[in-house]
DNA sequence: TTATAGTTTGACAGCGCTGTCATAAATATT
DNA sequence: AATATTTATGACAGCGCTGTCAAACTATAA
């Protein structure tokens, strides 16, 4: 087992020895609470800044009964969205000497409930971040109300009201995006569905559907087929949209991994984006500007809602946060006629 | 702020009262301690189990001075990269009932020195693990070493005995990857090089350097440019190698961001990949497989090397784990003649 | 001046565990 | 049966802080 903690490092009461107050003293100074004397304050500064010191947090939370660790639950299948999510809570951690715990999950794990309610046990976490899949799953929801911790979700499909979420308006993004085909000509549209677990697939295709009504156009039921949201399912899924005899002009896909496997399929097909086939996907990953042509997609702002769900979980914020997306215009998207 | 720790959770003295024993009996039972009659244990495991009790990390760092918590410094710019190496790590946390503390930290922060010396002394980590290129700070690794702590070194390329490390022979992959090249009849290779402050720049570039001299082959300096690891600063060294009128027939690429700015400048310029210029990378990032032709590169084994790193944290483990690279043979690379 | 309110400080308990050490019970040895 | 040895258990202190409350000190009002 790794080594014991170090040996060397000042505690409070050293400093109130040098600063010859009380440690309660030195407490209130470090916290900024009000009611020291100035000159006291200076003088405990002072004494904390020659020995170096640092309140442990560990005893801190002991005491105090806030743990100054706030958590997130993530689905480790997507790594950038997973990671993006982190960079945007931990900036947010930072500006309040909180600090972040990882707790990657897999949804096919048999345990994940009691997992889950296993670490909630073992760190009295300040609040917790749930993103998709598992900020669906009622029963995680059920556990993390048990123990009276706030939470947030992140990107939630059911149930809106249930909790403080942050969010973005993935119907309407669905919906503009589609549009932005129709205004271009096309008229032949198909979808690759997402993995019907995750809620976002369901906005996505409602957004588009939506569209498609709007300007009159009928779905095509040939051209709109299932995926799960990662690379191969995308090529299987534009494999069956183009068995059919007559292929749509243009094809959403619900997730920009999946446009990438679409991509694939349509190249060793011969068939060349945009010329044959336009092509959109969703969230904007950074593959996006690897591709030929770049995808043209809708950027979600995942590090800014990683911020936003620790702004709640820290500040007490506004119990929902609906962040703004952009449509990012690319070259996979032809303008017809 | 954030709200309290939750109520109703049960502590040991809880879990004593119902097993009829001393606390101290039920933290025996819950660390798996010798001496417990097997009869006191199952009352006391049993007990545990219906008042779903779980230890308090917190208490039980700041009573028995282990945090149960490792650390990881990463730069955050490359995401894949330090996502790969979280879950290592956090695979192997999981076996120890330990958790991993994320850092990201950048390197241009003026303030790195204080920040990390600040970190460390709020936080008694049992162990840290420093990636690239923290882990090639001497000021950096001072610090760890002045608080007694036990720490790892991701894949460094300065002052290799220092410390306990994790790393792949860097060295070796480039030289073979080279070697390729110059088995498919490649005679003119370019490099372009990687941050010169990112160790691995220098081990990749001499392994390639190697492998031309043993093949006597001699190195043209103006196929050799300088790059940053990210996209644009690979596209702007293709440039500057293409300038030149006599241009190379593969170019070396120190790591898969700058192979695919070189592959868009290539594309932008109407040059062929690999009918006009073969190329390869290093890294394996996810994007190798999006980018057409696919990239032929080096599959560093980052989350392997995250979880040897935790081993060793945790373990006390061999101070020195080289793990194996693959090399990835895809389609950008043209066997001449 | 004395009463009153507000400000500053410290003593002390205790957060939920583990380490140390003493004691009790069980087992082995003579 | 008496003693030595091992095994099992608990009492208690304390990890490094914060919360509570009371005491001391200062400013203001009457």
């Amino acid at each position: 087992m790794a080594g014991r903690a170090q040996q060397s490092t000042a505690t409070i009461s050293d400093v109130a020895t040098l600063a010859q107050v009380s440690i309660k003293t030195v407490s209130r100074v470090m916290n900024d609470e009000p009611n020291v004397r100035a000159q006291t304050r200076d003088r405990v500064k002072e004494a904390a800044k020659s020995l170096n010191y640092n309140p442990s947090m560990l005893a801190r939370s002991l005491a105090g009964g806030k743990s100054y660790l706030i958590g997130l639950i993530y689905d480790n299948i997507n790594s950038t969205y997973a990671h993006d999510l982190q960079t945007g809570m931990i900036a947010r951690c930072r500006l309040s000497k909180y600090h972040l715990m990882c707790e990657p999950q897999t949804s096919e794990n048999p345990d994940l409930i009691q997992a889950i309610s296993n670490l909630l046990a073992t760190i009295r976490l300040d609040g917790i971040a749930i993103s998709p899949p598992f900020c669906d799953m009622p029963q995680i929801l059920d556990i993390i109300e048990a123990t009276g911790m706030s939470y947030v979700r992140i990107s939630p499909s059911k149930d809106l009201g249930r909790a403080a979420c942050v969010r973005m308006d993935e119907f309407d993004a669905a919906y503009n995006l589609t549009k932005h085909l129709i205004e271009r000509g096309h008229k032949e549209i198909g979808f690759i569905r997402g993995h019907p677990q995750h809620g976002g697939s369901h906005l996505r295709f409602e957004g588009f559907c939506k569209a498609l009504k709007d300007y009159n156009i009928d779905a095509n039921q040939n051209w709109i087929s299932q995926g799960y949201f990662y690379f191969e399912s995308g090529r299987e899924a534009a494999r069956q949209i183009f068995e059919h005899s007559k292929r749509p002009s243009a094809i959403f896909a619900a997730n920009d991994y999946m446009a990438f496997g679409l991509m694939a399929y349509l190249h060793d097909m011969g068939l060349k984006v945009p010329e044959d086939v336009s092509i959109v996907g969703f969230d904007d990953v950074p593959g996006c500007q690897l591709v030929w042509p770049h995808l043209t997609t809708i950027h979600q702002p995942v590090t800014d809602m990683g911020y936003a769900a620790a702004e709640i979980l820290l500040n007490n914020g506004p119990k929902e946060r609906v962040l703004p997306y952009r449509m990012i215009e690319r070259g996979s998207v032809l303008k017809k006629e």
